[in-house]
DNA sequence: TCCATTTCCTAGCGATGCTAGATATGAGAG
DNA sequence: CTCTCATATCTAGCATCGCTAGGAAATGGA
């Protein structure tokens, strides 16, 4: 049975290849560059080998954008708790989400914008997503009122996506971020 | 000179008919479903004859998102007019804003999401842009305080679009939709 | 050593955006 | 009225995309 074993964990080890090449590939390139002939080319398989591992180019996007989450809420839990007060903590968190989207762009994207399906069966998902949600939310409690926290957490969440993307597709000038920040953290902590 | 003049208007037409054409081939099944073989079909002519009018498909969408921005900025500037006070007016304006997204996706896209490199060497473009945001400055002009307006303004918009984005990517549930715009108001117009 | 099963690749399909070269159209000169 | 030439338009094709069927190759067991 060690054959299989083997045969099981080499797999899995190309599977983590696919991943990691194309998140890659996308941080360097654009998901644009990431082709499924490209993909099977740097990993040194023929094309088919991708579709035995994914159903499809979304579902490997779909599996960067997991790793994605993952990353996320690591960054948001580490912002909020080095934060010295509560009202530090948001404007950390914020700087820590609008960084992660500007330094990982591509990542961001397919996290948020690009895949429109994500694999919400899958287990992983839910749980990182929710990771990084609740960060967020506590973060913004001492700051939601009577009100529905979980309501005032999406709205300042979107907040922060709106400024990301607007900035990424040009629409707002990248040197006034931090002033946007600025007054996105006021409205959402007094 | 008379045929010559008729036959630039016409042309003119039939520029007009390929960015009627795609908005309305958009707007009911998605940009994805316009193709330039089959916006081509639709205008009864050859695809080259695109290429005569637009540079490219990108160039049909910028034009479809021209004519968006006209909208939006009608939209929002009657909004904003017909609000009995000013914390009304923040809340009806965001409500158009939002109520334009969500009915007209594709357009909305176009102009905010998809387009990157919309023809900012165009006149019409950054005129019916700058209306919008001008729409949206006059309306939360009387809660920006001491701050800068343009900053407060662009901050807010970033809320809106960042709820219409989230929000069509499922990652918002639709339901509270009006729960969190209510936030967002209050958020911005106290 | 031979067979059966699994694994993988070659080759190709349909569709995309876009373009070069051939063809049709029509206005103006003789 | 006819011919010419420029303009307008189409046919056909290119390169590329995501994806897949069918056959070849490798592998494990008898």
């Amino acid at each position: 049975m060690s054959t299989q074993a083997r045969r099981e964990r080499e797999r899995a080890e190309r599977e983590q290849a696919i991943i990691a090449t194309a998140r890659d590939l996308a941080l360097a390139e654009g998901w644009d560059a990431v082709t499924t002939r490209r993909l099977a080319g740097e990993i040194e398989y023929s094309q088919p080998v991708l579709y035995s591992h994914f159903k499809g180019k979304d579902a490997i996007m779909a599996a960067v954008a997991v790793e994605g989450f993952a990353e996320l809420a690591v960054a948001l839990a580490s912002a909020r708790m080095s934060a010295a007060d509560p009202r530090q903590a948001v404007a950390d968190v914020a700087a820590a989400y609008t960084d992660f989207a500007e330094q990982r762009p591509a990542i961001y994207d397919a996290m948020f914008t690009l895949i429109v399906d994500l694999p919400f069966a899958s287990q992983d998902v839910p749980t990182d997503l929710a990771r990084g949600f609740a960060e967020l939310a506590e973060t913004v409690r001492p700051f939601a009122g009577d009100g529905d926290l979980e309501t005032f957490t999406e709205t300042f969440w979107s907040g922060l996506h709106g400024l990301v993307t607007l900035m990424r597709s040009g629409r707002l000038r990248r040197t006034d971020h931090d002033r946007r920040l600025a007054v996105l953290v006021d409205r959402f902590s007094r």
